[in-house]
DNA sequence: GCCACTAAAATTGTTTACAAATTGTGTTGC
DNA sequence: GCAACACAATTTGTAAACAATTTTAGTGGC
């Protein structure tokens, strides 16, 4: 396994969903086919089996005869996304305290500090992706599969909404949030862990506005690192 | 749209759902794209792109140059799916009695109707088809979207972890669990809905069974109708 | 100047042919 | 008789060519 390489289209789905979810890639965006197997130097074939996954993943839409776009979300998206994340991250966190052997925090903890540390910096992409990444290390120490793969797509589309309709002082005291959800599962206390939860989600989703106009759709050349 | 013939791709993923659905499609039957595509007279592109839909819902397993298998779902698979089941029921529950004009209830009791009738003539794929119907109503009855897509993979993988680890007295009671649901949220009594629904799903969770001998797999032909 | 129509270019969709891998079968050697 | 090897057949994976659709550009008329 030593020169294994990753293959092509896993490249691409990584490479497009982190450019969403670092909100360099915007809702409504074309996303080509031809454009894209120049920009991975890969065959169309490749490209086309990357985008049905990120249509699974509701993160790209696809109009027949059209093409592929970045999903733009409707206020009814947002609003049942984050009810759909408050159902499911309620049920991790009870799961978390549940069980006999204490689950490994030190991860949780690391990036509560890296996330501190990149909020500091003023590094708003970093931010971003540890904000969503510490959902994940809570959705697998949950140990539902079920519900860490929906909470993966989820945190996803949830970023797409925030890049749309956020605003731009966006999840600067999520690290603060964090904390007290990690503090409150040490402590075993499954219901003070689910109020903070639940506190959190709502703080996120207090950031999303309607009323203004949208944000504009950028073009397809901020993906290349 | 008068000769509006269905996609064929959504016709070979209906049929595999269906037979899954119901029974006459086991785990860990293989799927060869030739003999689908034979089966339903079409190009193996088509059988191809059906049998990514379905391994996106989870119901079929993708093993690289070996082919598609209905997938063998493990037992933390049926405790993950069935604790999913409860985190998002019960908050579609709670969503339909909060909603302020009521939303019509006759489609469930017609479905409860069918349900009693199929179970009085001792039609056992219709039983289970009506069965999870009266689930999906009920989450499109809850308004969210997002819930409602998840609910469908749920309960697809329910029937195939019945068919697999079931006992044959199955669901039997449900017409009766399904009742006292829709009595509680007619009544407008979410706790109440949401205690039915628990128990519901826990009977369900019941008729589980991992220590038997798995069921045989069965060969692709029962497919045709 | 603006709208309608037409033709060309670009993009998506589908089919076909080809390559790679796996499975099954038959043979040989012990 | 059994195991290991080699070859053939089947099956999946990939790429390239072809067809259909949409978009864009250009032209003519009012």
């Amino acid at each position: 396994m030593a020169g294994m390489t990753t293959a092509p289209e896993q490249i691409i789905v990584d490479s497009i969903l982190d450019a969403i979810a670092n909100h360099k890639l915007r809702a409504g965006t074309k996303l080509g086919e031809h454009s894209l197997s120049e920009i991975f130097s890969c065959n169309r074939t490749q490209v086309r089996r990357a985008l049905a996954t990120l249509t699974g993943y509701q993160v790209v839409e696809h109009i027949p005869n059209r093409g592929a776009f970045v999903t733009t979300p409707s206020e009814r998206d947002a609003r049942d996304v984050f009810q759909a994340r408050q159902a499911i991250e309620l049920t991790i966190c009870g799961n978390v305290v549940q069980f006999e052997t204490l689950p490994d925090f030190p991860p949780l903890h690391e990036n509560i500090g890296a996330e501190s540390r990149a909020i500091a910096a003023g590094n708003r992409a970093e931010t971003i992706r540890l904000s969503r990444k510490f959902h994940l290390i809570l959705a697998e120490l949950g140990g539902n599969s079920v519900l860490e793969r929906y909470l993966e797509e989820l945190t996803m589309r949830s970023s797409l909404i925030l890049g749309l309709y956020g605003g731009d002082t966006e999840s600067q005291c999520a690290s603060d949030d964090h904390c007290r959800i990690v503090a409150a599962l040490e402590a075993r206390d499954g219901a003070a862990a689910q109020a903070e939860m639940r506190a959190h989600l709502q703080h996120i989703e207090a950031e999303v506005d309607f009323t203004g106009a949208r944000k504009p759709t950028g073009a397809l050349s901020s993906l290349l690192l």
